[in-house]
DNA sequence: ACTAAATTTGGT
DNA sequence: CCAAATTTAGTA
């Protein structure tokens, strides 16, 4: 007779699931696949997640250990994502507990239970109005509270007070008997009333013939929505997702990280018949896992998320989107490294259901698929109304004076802009006052300790700071090295920008947005309302002013910095550059005013600058395309990046050279590059080194990697290094 | 990842 | 020569 062993996934780095006995009172009927089991591993217990059952084990019946308890009745990870995960940590080369692990909210990893709390409503009491004037003398911020809810007697949800400091106002309110805590029942299950009106505009005769072949077919099909900037995607997105919701289905949504602006979830909110749950960054385990729980049990009917929400179980999946597919911030760089965009198509196929990839300059991979044939490929190639493309032009500033870095017809064309009621953007992707600190008597340059890189100098901080770790120093007043006062700030960042645009043009008119203005989700969102106001302003930033923003007043782009990524050593620099190009053109002339952007460059000849003014992005990566095909480069070949570090140069070096030959020991059609130091080889301290492995067919990448993996732990050097495997990696540094 | 066992290092 | 520090092996 044989007996039934559990094969579980442990958070561990080991290659393959457990085998435990089941525990003792275990109805064998209702293991199932998902269901998180307490197991004991050595002197430890944790939390796995049960993998499949099998009748029997290699182990020796007397070593197997039996499993503590079983958490879950119903499974935590559904079978589409078991499968998910299944295939991610073969195809990632990961370790599967840990895989499973990433999957999961963080409080369902420390064994609490999967469900949600009730959502919290607040009402006044009858005889608050009472107390409101007393209130108002001692405590004004709860007076404003308790003035807010008496406004709406039905109550308020406690999602309209999202943050911290008011939650506290709020309970101190309930201790002094002001106001009551009803708890809300959960969203329900069911899909809205047919006869529900929508609240969806009619859609322009293109949008229109976009949603037709979008929606053409039945079960799974990978589509590219290739929409230029302001062409009305999200429009698109909100007549799916409605179709999706009236069919009584969920769907998920990817955007990327800085994407989720309150923008689209508001827009989501007013547009659908349905509960829409947000999972971001910002949100506790608490409000994760609640989120989690609701998508779980089919009352979430949309989920919008970054691109840990691609785990995200769903009872009746029925669509799935990523918006901006082309975003880096959609790949996990740390850790177990995967593509949410990959991931989220192969779970649509498994699931049988329709994949939407959405951007207005798509990877060049996506592209690719959708000019073959694998994907269908529907486009929108204008804006809707009267709002044009803006017009594209390079302004050659060789031998032109520069003003911060800014020429004279840069500064004329914001003049103009101001003049006329605009809104101009100066758009610089480096922050800071300056990028380098020296010395004019000696040349000494202000370095990291810990990085090979400079510091950068950040004026109204009066730090020094290093943008590749947490490092920072005051300013110094003299040169280290020769004691010199003659410090000088040698190039632009935003902040030096702000700075002088302010001095030329009035402070009242500037107004600067990146992580140091716009860290934390409020300080963002109250420069942005200023812009949104409409006054005649002068907007700087950084890439964080690229994506996604809507800003009908401004009609005037200037780009800074363009030439850099023209002449770097990764072959998708220029890639990335045409993104950022073209999604900061984006935001002009989205209104009726038309557009101009101006790009800035001493290289007004160069090919990719060119390409872009003349064929925009579409035909930039069309050329590009060919070019990578002619060079053997992704997507038409395959890479995979070992990395390694340690505090010493050496080990990575020698741990990759041995990796080497192991990996020519094992054969195969690849080709293997390196090891060589990575492009910053010292980073937070730590000496790095990469070897890259390219090969023409997937399949033989991956028999390679199977086959020679195992072995490089056991490797001489593999102690002393930390090292990771990047499959498909986006970043080659 | 964590832990315990095995091996090297280092001080007296 | 023994204790501490560091490396290695195994987890079912």
């Amino acid at each position: 007779m044989t007996t039934i062993v559990l094969r579980v996934a442990v958070p561990c780095p080991l290659p393959r699931c457990l085998d435990y006995l089941p525990p003792d009172d275990i109805d064998i009927g209702t293991l199932a696949a998902g269901q998180r089991f307490e197991v004991p591993l050595g002197r430890r217990r944790l939390v796995g997640v049960l993998w499949e059952t099998a009748s029997g084990s290699d182990i020796a019946p007397e070593r197997l250990r039996k499993a503590i308890r079983r958490l879950d009745e119903a499974p935590v990870l559904t079978p589409d994502l078991v499968a998910l995960l299944d295939w991610a940590a073969r195809y990632y080369h990961h370790p599967i507990g840990e895989v499973a692990q990433a999957a999961l909210p963080v409080l369902l990893r420390q064994g609490k239970a999967p469900c949600w709390q009730p959502l919290t409503r607040w009402r006044a009491v009858e005889n608050a109005p009472e107390a409101l004037a007393e209130l108002e003398r001692r405590a004004p911020r709860q007076a404003a509270a308790l003035a807010r809810l008496l406004a709406h007697p039905e109550g308020l949800d406690e999602a309209h007070w999202p943050d911290r400091p008011e939650a506290a106002i709020l309970r101190r309110l309930e201790a002094r008997g002001l106001i009551r805590r009803e708890s809300l029942p959960p969203p329900a299950v069911l899909p809205p009333p047919p006869e529900a009106p929508s609240a969806a505009p009619e859609p322009t005769p293109e949008q229109r013939a976009a949603l037709h072949a979008l929606r053409e077919g039945t079960g799974f099909r990978c589509s590219l929505l290739e929409g230029v900037t302001g062409s009305g995607k999200t429009e698109v997105y909100l007549h799916l997702l409605e179709d999706c919701l009236r069919a009584g289905r969920q769907a998920l949504l990817l955007v990327p990280e800085i994407g989720l602006t309150p923008q689209l979830t508001r827009r989501l909110r007013e547009r659908l018949p349905a509960p829409v749950t947000v999972i971001h960054s910002g949100m506790s385990d608490r409000e994760r896992l609640d989120a989690w729980a609701l998508a779980r049990e089919g009352r979430a009917g949309v989920v919008v998320g970054t691109r840990s929400a691609v785990f995200t179980p769903l009872a009746r999946p029925g669509l799935f989107i990523v918006d901006e597919e082309h975003d880096p911030s959609l790949a996990q760089q740390e850790g177990f490294r995967y593509s949410a965009r990959d991931l989220l198509v192969w779970r649509a196929r498994r699931l049988d259901i329709p994949v939407v990839l959405g951007s207005a300059t798509p990877s060049l991979e996506t592209l690719r698929n959708a000019l073959e044939g694998r994907y269908r490929h529907v486009r929108l190639a204008s804006r809707p109304g009267r709002a044009r493309p803006p017009r594209r032009r390079l302004l050659d500033i060789r031998s032109r004076p520069l003003h911060a870095g800014l020429s004279e017809p840069a500064l004329e064309a914001i003049g103009q802009t101001l003049a006329a009621g605009d809104q101009a953007l100066v758009f610089l992707n480096r922050r800071g006052f300056a990028p380098v600190l020296l010395c004019h008597d000696c040349g000494w340059l202000a370095e990291c300790e810990r990085c090979d890189a400079r510091y950068t100098l950040h004026r109204k901080q009066q730090r020094l700071r290093c943008h590749h770790c947490e490092s920072t120093r005051p300013v110094p007043r003299q040169c280290p090295e020769c004691g010199s006062q003659a410090l000088i700030a040698v190039g632009e960042g935003t902040e030096r920008l702000e700075a002088f645009l302010a001095e030329r043009f009035g402070a009242e008119r500037v107004v600067r947005i990146d992580r140091d203005t716009a860290g934390g989700r409020h300080r963002l969102e109250r420069l942005l309302a200023r812009v949104h106001a409409g006054e005649p302003l002068i907007l700087v930033g950084t890439q964080m002013l690229a994506k996604g923003h809507d800003f009908p007043r401004l009609t005037r782009v200037v780009v800074l910095g363009a030439d850099q990524a023209l002449h770097s050593l990764d072959f998708r620099a220029g890639e990335r550059l045409a993104q950022r190009l073209e999604q900061v053109a984006g935001r002009a002339g989205r209104g009726v005013r038309p557009g101009e952007v101006l790009v800035q460059t001493h290289f007004p000849e160069h090919p990719l600058l060119q390409t872009l003014v003349h064929e925009g992005y579409a035909g930039f990566a069309r050329r590009t395309l060919a070019e990578r095909r002619e060079a053997g480069l992704p997507p038409y070949a395959h890479l995979a990046l070992l990395r390694a570090e340690a505090p010493s140069p050496a080990p990575p070096e020698a741990f990759l050279a041995a990796a080497r030959q192991c990996l020519e020991a094992a054969g195969g059609e690849v080709t293997l590059l390196g090891p060589a130091p990575a492009p910053m080889a010292r980073r937070q301290g730590r000496h790095r080194a990469q070897l890259l492995l390219l090969a023409s067919e997937r399949p033989a990448l991956h028999a390679l990697l199977d086959k020679a993996l195992p072995r490089l732990g056991t490797l001489p050097h593999a102690g002393r290094v930390r090292w990771s495997l990047d499959v498909d990696p986006v970043e080659l540094y």
